[in-house]
DNA sequence: TTCTAAACTTTACAAAAGTCAAAAAATAAT
DNA sequence: ATTATTTTTTGACTTTTGTAAAGTTTAGAA
């Protein structure tokens, strides 16, 4: 019973075939059961080459970002924050733990959509570390950008919510099809001096340098509380978070204390952190923030206030009360 | 029974609207349910608005076409004739007149989508005219490439078949975002003293001139038969194309006759077009050839021995009968 | 205001798509 | 060659999606 016999040859048939397939599906719009007889298979074995073109990427289905940046919300937040544009994502859930995550999801969909957006060809583009940032780049679209290159702006680290700090700048690179220059060193270091030693080493000294002329930065706000990030990841301890508190900090950004000014607060471990400064973050011409969660609205503002932010990326809810309370 | 309070404000919110559920559906994987739900609205609605996001490009589906020309047939054409790249589209129907038009919507857009291949910045793109081309046009994804022009390979022109000569030019330019040179002439006049003073009118020369140096053409060959495109579009009569083929002819490529080896052949009404020369068309770098149907295989040989050909579109009968025949 | 026309939503039904266990084919190992 | 193992395909089933007609709201004109 020899079937049409166009299949099974070499390896690249089999691409042909799921790209033609494709075609009549997505392109043509005729349905699976019209492509399944005149392909003479079953219906379900469309559906799988289906599944198996959009896992490979062979077909790309794509949401302009442009549209996300058009809402009344988000031109009021331009208007009062004067920024060059916010990306505003609906809020999904009720609320609760598993709120979160949903909204987390569909804000980094939606940051992912305004990367493109914002990064141009030979941008140099600096990308933090945290749960937002890991998101966004599991879900942004391979696009190549030529000669873009993106720079980590903190040292490598684990945590449990993001595997390695390395891993969010490599895969926008490889999303990008952008070189990436990864920071060979620790996040943090147990002695400022020896922090002090291995920012003088050549091989991190360039790194290091190379984020001071920066086009683009990729990043997110934390803020400061139990579960925060920075302690989490066990780079500081409760002891000095307090502290940083009492010392004016309300949120945290590329590991950095912010004032609510947005001001860089130097206070453990601060000194023994390999990082990008904040000062050389915003000297870049263009830098976007993905913040979810509307307790992250006081970071947020403080970022904003602290030119740390021309493009922002919030929720709805976060949008909102970055109204009710921003001055 | 007032909504949720988010919708119908200013016009960009419904844009974003859009984006947010497309993201939540194409990107989330959220059924039409769950997110009719969150918004509390009906499935319905989100169908509609569904359908408006693909309607107005706000989501994009887009098939890959570098698979396109992974599969044997297409490496052994590769091979056999020294192409740079062959592009092979499915047969769709068992035959028959509705069946060339299924074939041939489904090789525009595998065309469609090597054109975007074959497109690099900077080009400057020589579009001619037919079926084939104006269905490539209707159904290439918008795709903007720095730079790029598009230039009009025949004079304006009205037939059955194809609405109007520059359209075809002025909708792959507008996919590419591109400027577009249309030639402000007839693609046929009634004498060939008119002909040579149009040739030679300013406005007209300096269109004609650029046709010397084109990066890219996009083009279809037709055969030399009763229904013709030339004959049907009005611009030669049956005598004409009778005493062409005696003369030699086996295909039509750009309007201009084209012999067994793909060599021009000068016979009414060629001196009276306004057209670009075979010449001018092999002189470019890269050359898409894009045919459907078997019927073609004589011309498209000629077309390919001509040196008219870099890269290739065709559907898979008409690759077996190239392979077959071709010498 | 009251009416009318357009735009948008919903309901209910029909069609299409997704799932999964079982069967068939292909591949590898004996 | 035969059997074991893996991959692919299929058929029967459930869920999801598309559609048309009826109902709603909105905006404008009389």
């Amino acid at each position: 019973m020899s079937r049409n016999g166009s299949n099974h040859r070499s390896g690249g048939d089999k691409d042909a075939l799921l790209s033609n397939v494709a075609l009549l599906y997505y392109g043509e719009g005729l349905t699976q059961g019209e492509i399944a007889k005149r392909m003479r298979v079953s219906r379900a074995t469309i559906v799988n080459m289906l599944r198996e073109s959009r896992d490979r990427g062979i077909v790309d289905i794509r949401v302009d970002g442009r549209h996300l940046s058009s809402s009344s919300v988000s031109r009021e937040l331009k208007d009062r924050f004067a920024l060059e544009d916010v990306y505003v994502s609906k809020n999904v859930h009720a609320g609760g733990k598993r709120g979160r995550a949903a909204d987390l999801s569909l804000l980094a969909r939606v940051a992912a959509a305004a990367v493109l957006d914002v990064v141009e060809p030979g941008d140099r583009i600096g990308v933090a570390w945290g749960e937002t940032i890991m998101a966004v780049s599991d879900v942004m679209a391979s696009s190549p950008v030529e000669g873009a290159e993106v720079c980590q702006l903190i040292g490598s680290m684990i945590s449990e919510r993001v595997p390695a700090s390395e891993i969010c700048a490599i895969q926008i690179a490889n999303k990008l099809g952008a070189r990436c220059y990864t920071l060979h060193a620790p996040g943090i270091v147990s002695s400022e001096e020896l922090a002090g030693m291995m920012r003088q080493e050549p091989t991190i000294k360039s790194q290091l340098d190379r984020l001071t002329s920066l086009d683009v930065t990729i990043a997110s706000v934390g803020h400061i509380g139990d579960d925060t990030h920075l302690q989490v990841a066990g780079m500081a301890t409760v002891d000095e978070i307090a502290s940083a508190r009492k010392a004016g900090a309300v949120g945290v950004l590329s590991c950095r204390y912010l004032d609510g000014e947005g001001r860089q607060i130097d206070r453990p471990p601060s000194s023994r952190l390999i990082a990008a400064e904040l000062d050389q973050i915003r000297r870049a011409p263009r830098k976007l923030l993905a913040v979810c969660g509307v307790d992250r609205t006081e970071p947020t503002l403080a970022a904003i206030k602290g030119g740390l932010v021309t493009h922002l990326c919030v929720d709805e809810a976060l949008a909102g009360n970055l109204l009710k309370l921003g001055g």
